[in-house]
DNA sequence: TCCTAAACTAGAATAACTTTCTAGTAAAAA
DNA sequence: TTTTTACTAGAAAGTTATTCTAGTTTAGGA
């Protein structure tokens, strides 16, 4: 059969897509501050005028890949929370994942973790809304186990660097170099989790 | 008595200083990438060729402050457990003289929290090494103590993310405005740490 | 089907910034 | 004293981000 013609809608997302993944590989070679918005738009296949049509700026670009990753990583840690029955399989399921996204992920990860990105005060606002909201979820989550004596009392905001604090630290020297794949601890770590926060 | 004039050596490291503190203050206020050249000179009364003589570059800034900062966590982290003679009492220092250093130092905790700096290679490896010998160090002052069976046996790379992580990401959100003050939770995270760790 | 508005692309022109360069001053060393 | 080195200054040059103008393509309404 024919390939039918793509649509407009189509081929934007497409091309949006392709600069934003363009940018990825850029800022992981040479640093955020360090690409040129010339790498990416050649890297990409486009004009100036078209990737500042659609991201505004360089830091648009940079903004929009950090908060679509950040989303996706926390929707897929919540996915992994709900399903999980017991206490002690969500807090460790939350270790897990995030260290099973970090390795399955590196260059995803590195962006995340990477000190150079300048964000525009309506993107940190949008950030900390979605943190707020990953928190609270995470807290909502948890709020059963809490009544039923299973997990300790503790602030709403304490949960989340109690259980991640640990594997995003050592994940962050992983991708510096310093310390072994994050899969060699992640049990260690989720034991410690556990720990943390168990009734 | 007569003040008496000050050494070039004196003056010298004086303009140094106050170049990096205006341009701590620029990038707290404007973050980084945000802050010109030109900002930080204003501030700091000097000309750009003095700013460059002295530093290099903008980055060259960023970096020096960024460093300077790091070694005197670091290093009052140790001393603190240098002072500590039982395992419970050295793991449960860190986490307070964190959380101390953090409230009493919001300034230079926010920029060494925030994310848009942009390394030099050099920098990067002087930091790596800095992180190395930080982590060695703790290691090694708690060699005595996972002997004795006091610490559990892990991985030398697992004991600092475990110790510090939690604490540090809380003070992230703290940063942040999403959380209180970190010397609310400090007993309670110096309790996980020292129960992640010990033997 | 044709027309219009909106979305999109292109690349030259512009503006903002970083960095370099030249010239000169002040302090320390010889 | 003289010479050398550290330091300061600000104009000039070089780079890079952003804007602007012009034009093309597509979706949707008449």
């Amino acid at each position: 059969m024919m390939p039918t013609k793509p649509t407009r809608e189509t081929r934007t997302k497409a091309r949006k897509l392709s600069i934003l993944s363009a940018a990825l590989d850029c800022f992981c070679e040479k640093g955020v501050e360090a690409t040129a918005v010339a790498d990416i738009q050649r890297r990409a296949q486009c004009s100036v005028g078209s990737l500042y049509h659609h991201f505004g700026s360089k830091e648009g670009v940079a903004e929009e890949l950090f908060i679509v990753t950040i989303q996706k990583l926390n929707s897929g840690m919540l996915r992994k929370l709900k399903r999980s029955k017991h206490a002690e399989e969500s807090v460790k399921a939350v270790v897990f994942f995030y260290s099973d996204w970090s390795t399955r992920n590196p260059k995803l990860a590195r962006y995340l973790h990477s000190r150079d990105i300048d964000f525009s005060p309506e993107a940190k606002t949008r950030l900390r809304l979605l943190r707020r909201e990953y928190i609270a979820s995470v807290f909502t989550g948890f709020a059963g186990f809490v009544e039923r004596g299973d997990m300790a009392v503790l602030p709403a905001d304490a949960y989340v660097p109690l259980i991640s604090g640990p594997i995003q630290e050592y994940t962050r020297l992983w991708l510096a170099g310093q310390a072994g794949s994050p899969s060699q601890v992640k049990g260690l770590f989720a034991e410690a989790a556990w720990n943390a926060v168990k009734g």
